[in-house]
DNA sequence: TGTGAAAAACCAAATAC
DNA sequence: GTATTTGGTTTTTCACA
């Protein structure tokens, strides 16, 4: 991670799309070495991933209360499930952000969660437009 | 907005780098369009950026009990300072999606949310690694 | 990093819906 | 009339030295 990686996440933070030529021209490097940097911070996941922001998602925060007793082993099942995960420090109850098309979508995700072994209760939070 | 609108979408959302060759083959449309669909979705505001989620920043979700009397004033400047916001639905309380370089800087934020008026509590849930 | 082949993106005209 | 395909050109990607 030097100042040219830092450099190159911002630029597709901005722009996800933009060709390894582009912020090769912009750096002053030769292409491949945009796209051999692109690729390390891909496998050292520190870029997570590509991905596109829409105005038409439905985006929900589900918080959820664990039962203490079984709580590390629901969080291991959360994790395995969902990737944006949120605790309160020091805490056993735990978030969930989830984004799907429609409401109903949204729904039956929570639904799922419910089901889950160890969880006690869920409140969701939709994303204000 | 049609059936092949939402796939593409779904597409760039999992992979936004996944190039439009590729998509096509997979929706049996050809290459242009793809390209043309995601020019219109661009231009319509449907799509608002191709991005990307790094493992580098530090995203907190600040969950904010609100004066119930002062719910409506509190919660329109809360909207005009964060532009990721969540409420239950029917509730006055809210929470909103702070992204922060260090740890500091996400407690400095939370503590300007606890200042404003009509803010009761918050409480700060830390995205797990 | 530089080179050349393969792939993808792009553009304009023709066609289909 | 709008959306899609087709064919030709430019640009980018990718592997290898």
């Amino acid at each position: 991670m030097d100042e040219t990686d830092y450099k190159i996440i911002d630029f597709l933070r901005e722009d996800s799309r933009e060709t390894n030529m582009e912020i090769a021209r912009k750096l002053n490097v030769s292409e491949g070495t945009i796209r051999k940097r692109i690729m390390n911070l891909v496998n050292s996941g520190i870029i997570r991933k590509f991905t596109i922001e829409t105005s038409l998602s439905i985006e929900g925060i589900v918080l959820i209360e664990l039962d203490s007793r079984q709580a590390s082993n629901t969080l291991k099942t959360l994790k395995s499930l969902y990737s944006d995960i949120y605790e309160f420090s020091g805490s056993i109850d735990v978030a969930v952000r989830i984004s799907k098309n429609t409401i109903e979508e949204l729904n039956m995700e929570v639904d799922k969660i419910r089901d889950l072994k160890g969880v006690v209760n869920t409140d969701t939070m939709v994303r204000l437009k």
